[in-house]
DNA sequence: CTGAAATGCCAAAGCGCTTTGAGATTGAAT
DNA sequence: ATTCAATCTCAAAGCGCTTTGGCATTTCAG
């Protein structure tokens, strides 16, 4: 069932029905309902693609998966992410169209979108510092949101971002607090800009509280289960081990308690973990006592907020770009606790 | 820059530009250079819209996220299957459309994308036993494929599956051949019809080897780090305490052994943890021994896989439906060893 | 009662592409 | 030279919708 005939079976000019069925007032209410009635009836829905051109808008927005290095990893904090975006798409009648690309082709394929402009907008996810993507679609006018930031002209775009940086100095002054002064920070990849704020952010509460910076102690690589069991199966057999972890995920974190439990060690006594928690749905850190000490974030809200904020730039492009920063929640949960003495000591030997 | 200006800078129709970008044989060669070089130098891209309306053809493929239940649980190996597709769907063309809907509106939904023919054909995850959405895309002549399957009308329609009832059947099988007999079964929820399969698998496996079905210790939820954790810590405080647990996901496992550990017992020895392995990718059970027994089998592969089939049926509808079934490796890990004497002993008490 | 302003409806012109059916050109065969 | 087939190109007709501009018809103030 198409417009025509049902515009013909309602004895009406296409004109009237589609005015009808899109609610302008320039059609009585009476025969509003009959059109209505006869839509129903025969389960009427406009076809999208007709819609799409003759509006000259597309009602989606797009999404890149980078799926990156050798092993192909898919960030798991993706999924999260889509569905808060997505149910906001939904609710506002925009689809999310979902493309799935190599990290070597991603440029590429951004400057396909722009060009096909096959959608109305489009979020970015994972902004490195110093991003081609930005500048390409500021440059060729597609609405855009940055699930982050990157220095430069952050002014001139929309984002939501956490304050990774704060977030991860109270992580670390939380730990010295505790007594840690050997803290290992397990972070995500450095060609990602949050990883870059939130070694900062380490950087800084070390150095203000007087505790050495070790080089040798961070570690940037794509945030795995097994990198955390990795890094810390390493760590802590070394000489001058580290009592505590800082971690980008809390995938990594597991993988660092896998670790330390399999050397007989006790989380939050023998070896403190703290890590930032995106709150996945799958991987609840949750209870009256969470089982990490976590700077907890819900990447899922954030995926909402931002696909309202890139919706309301493409519904209104003269809007100033919003900046949206989120602060982290400290939550305490079991893995933390006061440094070892050994290790204390050995920090004075 | 679109087709009307690009035909007549170059002193051509519209026809004849359009066939030589698309490859007709009725252009010159040297036209069908020419013609090539003008759409780079201009980065010409034919609108996907106007083409979609043109050809009757929307060149994308559909995806249902569905999130359920009070907490939203988003499946987590939807990413690794997406992303499977979607490296599929870019080779081919296609554009992946996804949508996020909450279970309760599921059908509907279903019911919408199916009216609005806004995609070219479907691809349906986490089937029920009976499900509607098969019924309903058929009826209404939109090409689909399924990932797992559901009784009934098996024939009909394209599906891949992993022989999850084989696959649990060895497992529980392996289980039994290291002396365990009290062996924890935590499966996904139970209206996933790929539960009951791998339930039944176990079951067969008990029974074909004399071993006594024990209904409490049979669980359907939603398989998250915490169901993991949280039932297998009640578990093995009780009386007559399962020596081995088999789990249906690897963070299920993973909260298996977050427990057994938290008790101070020792997987592998302890308790035997043996679990499915979606072989995700920011979860790998890899490694010379793998930390996990399991049965392995990749849904991103399996994301690969079915959408060639979805293409093929589109592309092809006169083709028969396809049926794949793979089977699940068995890969010995770290997890699992011989029942411990104790609760040996207490089995025959 | 009249003229102007709403109101309710319509025909037709796009949106930017593909594709049909046909015309023009070329080259080879008669 | 004529015919026929093969090759190249084109104008125009869709695809199914929205939207413009205009024409009746009704309503209402003067």
């Amino acid at each position: 069932m198409n417009l025509k005939e049902l515009s013909t079976k309602l004895g009406l000019s296409q004109t009237t029905v589609s005015r009808a069925l899109n609610g302008y007032p320039e059609v009585r209410e009476e025969t509003r309902l009959k059109v209505q009635q006869m839509a129903d009836k025969y389960n009427y829905r406009p076809s999208s693609q007709a819609r799409r051109l003759a509006m000259g808008r597309t009602m989606s927005i797009g999404h890149v998966l980078t799926v990156s290095g050798a092993n192909e990893m898919v960030n798991p904090v993706f999924a999260d992410f889509i569905a808060g975006a997505g149910e906001v798409y939904s609710k506002s009648g925009y689809d999310m169209v979902l493309s799935v690309v190599n990290d070597a082709e991603e440029e590429t394929h951004y400057r396909e979108i722009a060009a096909k402009k096959s959608v109305d907008g489009i979020i970015v996810h994972g902004p490195r510092s110093m991003d081609p993507r930005i500048d390409l679609l500021r440059s060729v006018g597609l609405p855009f949101a940055v699930h982050g930031r990157t220095p430069g002209s952050e002014a001139d775009y929309t984002w939501l971002d956490v304050n990774n940086k704060r977030a991860f100095q109270r992580a670390t002054d939380f730990l010295i607090d505790l007594g840690h002064h050997r803290i290992a920070l397990l972070n995500g990849l450095s060609s990602l800009n949050f990883a870059l704020r939130r070694r900062q952010g380490y950087i800084d509460a070390l150095t203000s509280r007087g505790v050495e910076y070790d080089d040798s102690l961070v570690f940037f690589e794509e945030m795995t289960e097994h990198y955390g069991y990795r890094i810390a199966s390493e760590q802590l057999v070394a000489e001058n081990a580290p009592t505590a972890f800082l971690t980008s995920s809390i995938l990594v974190a597991m993988g660092v308690r896998r670790a330390v439990q399999e050397l007989g060690l006790v989380v939050g006594k023998d070896v403190s973990i703290l890590t930032h928690d995106d709150d996945l749905s799958y991987m609840q850190n949750t209870g009256e006592v969470p089982m990490f000490t976590a700077t907890r974030s819900s990447v899922r809200d954030a995926g909402r907020k931002l696909a309202e904020l890139l919706i309301q730039n493409i519904e209104n492009p003269s809007d100033v770009p919003s900046h949206v920063l989120w602060e982290a929640q400290l939550v305490v949960g079991a893995s933390t606790g006061p440094a070892p003495l050994r290790a204390a000591q050995s920090d004075y030997a």
